[in-house]
DNA sequence: ACAAAACATACCCAATAGGGTATAATATTA
DNA sequence: TAATATTATACCCTATTGGGTATGTTTTGT
């Protein structure tokens, strides 16, 4: 799966923000941004989605990765 | 988007579970699957993956659906 | 209509997310 | 290399999640 840390530092990287301005806009807590990009994988929801809005994207089901396909 | 609440709602009864079956299985709490097919935004997202592995299915960053689209 | 199952709402409370902030480590650039 | 920007780690503290449980409401089946 892309992971979230990694969608997130590479969206972020694509707009030229750095954490901080990231928390700045998402409005959420800098200490927030860095544990997403970091895996903490017990964060809330809406706050990942004030993120992801950024990026045009937000929190949703998806298919589990086979990591094998016969 | 197709909400969270409504695929919950709908995988749990596609496998005939009731909110207190799926509840044991994801190893989460009763309140906690009905704050989930409530659509309550601030759950740990940890605890909605327990829940969406069961349907084969986990969070992750989706494009925004675009309400109109010219 | 009636009974039984399923679901919703409300409460208490321990565990913790996340804000703020300070400091350390790392990366970047001149 | 030195100076600077960026990111990582650690701490305190308040607000909130989520478990458990009790009660009320709705749905389902006979």
């Amino acid at each position: 799966m892309t992971s979230l840390r990694s969608f997130v530092k590479r969206k972020r990287r694509e707009l030229g923000l750095t954490q901080i301005e990231l928390a700045d806009r998402a409005g959420v807590g800098l200490r927030f941004v860095r544990e997403l990009e970091q895996g903490k994988s017990s964060l809330r929801l809406d706050k990942v989605n004030q993120v992801l809005v950024l990026f045009g994207h937000c929190m949703g089901p998806v298919p589990l990765k086979r990591h094998d396909l016969s």
